[in-house]
DNA sequence: ACTTGGCACTCGGGAACACAGAGTGCCAGG
DNA sequence: CCTGGCACTCTGTGTTCCCGAGTGCCAAGT
């Protein structure tokens, strides 16, 4: 059905309405592109990959454009993803070295990324569920108050004010501290509920009301409020490209965090680039643009998602490197610090 | 030269232009509003208004179009800030009241502003600069490594890894930790520098190397680095109102905090609203669009600023009610927290 | 069996044009 | 100083027309 001849054209069509952003026709391929035969024969080979729901033309005597399906092909089987440039990998590294904590880290990174992908980038906060406990923290602020802090391997850091329901001195304070360090410290934070649920015998009994409170904040804390952040930039490229209908669809979806977690979606293979082409997606409004995202960790793990937004008529090899390239960078940096 | 009633045309073309996004003609206007005058007489006044500047037609033979100096006499003189309903106070006030730490209260303060206005909101966060330190916390991470966590009275969380240039005891660690508590707990950050220059006779020589760098380091948090956080959301509403052009500028500016920091501007006055008009504001891609910004704080401190972004033709009583209103209940939420 | 040049056909988009309607400025009369 | 009337000036819209790009199909060539 698809000899390796149409599978050119094809590719060709790709690459020509991606720079062009206009429906390409059969003589334009054939002097653009050394396909070794004439425009007759390019009109037959787009009649089949039309049949084959590849190209689509907008109307009859117009050129053709790649369809969804199109652009699959052109991305599973038709490009390679290319790697960035020295001059850029160099760029991304000192950038990123410059970061002082995880905030500034996701936050260059976002910003890196939409810049050198001239599309909207969205990285998801390393997540807490993979991550380990490294340290918590109880600091007095009144007498019935504290502050929880928590603070995992990969740099995040929780806090939370907490009410107790009775007055507790500073050295019993000290102690629950000491005794929370001891349980928790490197527990994977999907163990912590059993550790916690262990804890309050090996307290005294005064303490055990205070604690209960504190316990039970760091449950909601790290297991139940897992609603992992996530940062989008570069929204003014969106204006760039001639998106004119349905921007607004697109703002909306970007400001919604949960949409924004499941257009990354996800997948335990680590190094796999993701690619949602147009309908693929699972929103309505974002017929129209495509999604690149990798996953990202420190070592084997995923820790998180990060990725890219734009138009379906976007250079999937050069914003899929792009993508790749930045989401190693952080992995190592994270691991780094 | 602008009697009451030429005032009073004017408001009525501000109205009415707001409210219909067309030039407004002088029927229309003798139609609409109750003036007590023939068209004619109104064609008089609006040639008066537009020698004056205040109006402006796009072309001969069409309505007339408010200046940015038309809205400004409107906003200064004709219009009287429009509270909320009771309604949406009461919405206010419980959405506000579920945030549990300082990044949700302003995360959900942005969210509130922009569906509130139907315009894009901007948050600073509190500022460092006016609070005061709360809670010091120095936890160990490795041999010679600790984790740094600065607490401030409007419960914004500072925390920076620090690398040791030597070994460090944990008891060393918990002698620091309560050295400086007690030097700087509720010290107002102005105050910090001066005091942290005295702090290092105060303890023994062995601790010295490590205080020092930690001092530097608090320094540089508190002090040098304030670099303030700022935080939007809504931009989908930009692109409701119909911006088609210029819409790029605005979301570039958005996204550059130092631009966005100097479109908040700075007024000592905490209760005071301010609008800044079209080309009033500082930044070129902006005209067009208006800021309303109105100071927040605990207390009689002004801590920081937040606002709305919308275009020129906004409903500014009603913006600067909202904009005004949230500004009040955060303050409260902030200094009952 | 595939490729190629030729040819008639289709259709979108820009240019030219006319026209209705909204709005104005001005003037003379109340 | 206000008002009604009137002539004038535009923009926006709809219509028509035509060019050109691009196609599909066919018959001839390799």
């Amino acid at each position: 059905m698809l000899d390796d001849r149409k599978l050119a054209v094809l590719r060709a069509i790709v690459e020509d309405y991606v720079s062009t952003n206009e429906p390409v026709g059969s003589k334009a391929l054939a002097d653009r592109h050394n396909l070794g035969v004439s425009p007759a024969t390019i009109r037959n080979d787009m009649a089949a990959l039309e049949d084959g729901g590849y190209i689509h033309q907008p109307h009859t005597s117009a050129g053709r454009v790649p369809t969804d399906k199109g652009y699959r092909l052109f991305v599973d089987r038709l490009s390679q993803v290319k790697p960035l440039s020295g001059a850029e990998r160099r760029a991304i590294e000192t950038f990123l070295a410059g970061a002082i904590d995880l905030d500034e880290i996701v936050m260059r990174t976002v910003r890196l990324l939409a810049q050198l992908t001239r599309h909207v980038a969205v990285v998801q906060y390393p997540s807490l569920t993979r991550s380990t406990v490294r340290h918590v923290e109880i600091v007095p602020l009144a007498d019935r108050r504290v502050m929880l802090v928590l603070i995992t391997n990969t740099g995040r850091v929780e806090q939370r004010v907490v009410d107790l329901p009775e007055v507790i001195a500073d050295d019993r304070v000290s102690h629950l501290r000491a005794v929370l360090n001891t349980a928790l410290d490197g527990c994977g934070l999907a163990q912590v509920p059993e550790t916690v649920a262990a804890l309050p015998e090996r307290l005294s009994p005064e303490d055990r009301p205070a604690a209960a409170t504190i316990l039970s904040v760091i449950l909601e804390t790290l297991v139940e409020r897992h609603e992992e952040k996530i940062v989008f930039a570069g929204a003014a490229n969106l204006a760039a490209a001639d998106f004119t209908i349905g921007l607004r669809d697109v703002l909306e979806a970007l400001e919604e965090q949960v949409v924004l977690m499941r257009l990354l979606g996800e997948t335990d293979d680590l190094s796999e680039l993701t690619v949602r082409i147009g309908s693929e997606n699972p929103y309505t409004g974002l017929r129209g643009t495509s999604i690149v995202a990798a996953g990202y960790g420190s070592g084997d793990k995923e820790l998180a998602r990060l990725g890219v937004l734009g138009p379906t008529r976007m250079d999937y090899p050069v914003t899929m490197g792009a993508v790749r390239a930045v989401a190693r960078y952080v992995g190592q940096i994270l691991a780094g610090s």
